[in-house]
DNA sequence: AGCGTAACTGCATCGAGTGCAGAATTGCAA
DNA sequence: TTGCAATTCTGCACTCGATGCAGTTACGCT
C-alpha cells in the first residue's frame, strides 16, 4: 500500500530530478549546486542527500530497474536457448523499455557522462555492477555449462561490445546534434554486427 | 636532456606516490587527507595538485604506459595474424609486465578499487580510454578488417572478458593468496573462450 | 485527539579542489 | 659570479560537496 508519505516522497524526488535536468541543461553540471536544485524543488539543501547520496546520483534515478529487467530475461528463458543468446534477448526485451530512456533526461545523461568525469565515473560503476549481478545470475541459470569465470568473461563480452558499439557511434563528429531515433536504428545495427559472432557460432 | 629542475620534479612525485601508498595502507583512503600525504612528502598542500589532478590520480601514476604497451602489441603484429589474435596475444606479451604489476602498489590498488567508490570510478574511466585508444590502432592496423563500429566491439568484448574474468577470479574466496601463475593461466583461458566467437567466424 | 515515529531542516564542520599573489628556486647569459 | 627571466612552490581565502547532530515538523495509527 502507498501511503500519502510514500506518495509525497516519490513526487519530491521526482521534482528533484526535473528541476535538477532543467538546472543542467540551462547552466550546465558544474555551475549548477545541489543548494540550488533543492531550491528549485522546494526543499532544504540538507534533505536533498536523504533523497540522493550525491550529486551525480540524480542522473541515474532508476539504476535498480535495469538491471531488475536484465536479471529478468534471464529467468523467463526457453529450455533450448544458450546462455548467448539470452543475453542477445535482453536487448529485445529492453526494446519498449529502451524507448523510455530516451527522454530529455536520458540525452542529457549521455551528454553529461561524456562530458563532467564525476558522472562518468558514476556511470561506469553502475554499469559494472549491473554486468556482475547479471553475471551470477547467468551462471545460475546455466550450472552445467557456465562456472563464474567463464560467466563472467561472456557477460563482460557482450556488455563491452555493446558499449564498444556504442561508444563508437557516438565518437561519430556531430553525434550529439543528431536525430535520435535514427541513432537508435544505427545502435540496434551495430549491435546486431557486434554481436554477430556469437548468433553464428554452433 | 632532462635538467635538475625536472629530475627533482620526477622525485618529489614518486615520494608523493611512495607516502600515499604508505598512508593508505597503514590508515585507510578516506582517513588519510591530501595535507597528510603533502606533508609526509614535505611539500605544500597546494603543491599536491600541480603533481596529481586529483587525491586518486596518485593510485594511477602509470596510466599512460599501459596503453602505449598494447599499442605497441598491435603495432608488431605478424602479417598472418587476425585482430583477435593480436588482442589475445597482448596478455601474453603482458606477461613480464604483469608481474610488474603486482607489486604491493598494484595489490593496494586493486583493493582500493573494489572499495572506494571515486578510486572505482577513475579507474573505471580510465580502462575506457584506454579502451577507446587500443580500438583505434587496432581498427588503423586491420583497416580491410574492420570499420569503427566493429572495432569498438571487438576490443569492447575483449577488455571486457578480461575484466570480467578477472573479476570473477578475484570474487573466489582466498584469491589473494592463490598462486599468481596460475591465477594468470585461469584469466588466458577464460579470455580464449569468450572470444573464441571471433576466431572461429569468417 | 494524541502519541510514537519518520522525515525535514538549519547549523556547524570537514575535506577536496581552485584562483591568486608573493616568495623561492632554477635556467641562462653576460 | 652576478643578474634577470621563467618556472615552481606555497600560503591564504574561498566555494562546494558531503556528513553528523539536534531540534522541529509532518505523518500514521490507535
Amino acid at each position: 500500500m502507498t501511503s500519502l508519505r510514500d506518495r509525497k516522497r516519490e513526487r519530491t524526488r521526482r521534482a528533484l530530478v526535473e528541476a535538477a535536468t532543467e538546472l543542467f541543461e540551462t547552466r550546465g553540471y558544474d555551475e549548477t549546486t545541489v543548494a540550488d536544485i533543492a531550491a528549485a524543488a522546494e526543499i532544504g539543501t540538507r534533505t536533498f542527500f536523504s533523497y540522493f547520496a550525491s550529486k551525480e546520483e540524480v542522473l541515474f534515478p532508476e539504476a535498480d530497474a535495469r538491471i531488475a529487467a536484465a536479471v529478468e530475461a534471464v529467468a523467463t528463458r526457453t529450455p533450448g536457448e544458450t546462455p548467448a543468446e539470452v543475453l542477445v534477448r535482453t536487448l529485445t526485451d529492453l526494446g519498449p523499455a529502451a524507448d523510455e530512456m530516451l527522454g530529455r533526461t536520458a540525452a542529457l545523461r549521455l551528454r553529461l557522462t561524456a562530458t563532467v568525469p564525476a558522472v562518468r565515473g558514476r556511470g561506469l560503476q553502475l554499469q559494472l555492477d549491473a554486468q556482475r549481478e547479471i553475471a551470477r545470475h547467468l551462471r545460475d541459470a546455466f550450472p552445467d555449462q557456465l562456472d563464474e569465470v567463464s560467466a563472467g568473461a561472456l557477460v563482460g563480452a557482450f556488455i563491452g561490445a555493446v558499449t564498444g558499439a556504442l561508444q563508437a557511434i557516438l565518437d561519430r563528429p556531430g553525434a550529439l546534434d543528431g536525430d535520435p531515433a535514427a541513432m537508435r536504428e544505427d545502435l540496434k545495427a551495430a549491435t546486431k554486427v557486434a554481436l554477430r559472432p556469437w548468433t553464428q557460432a554452433e
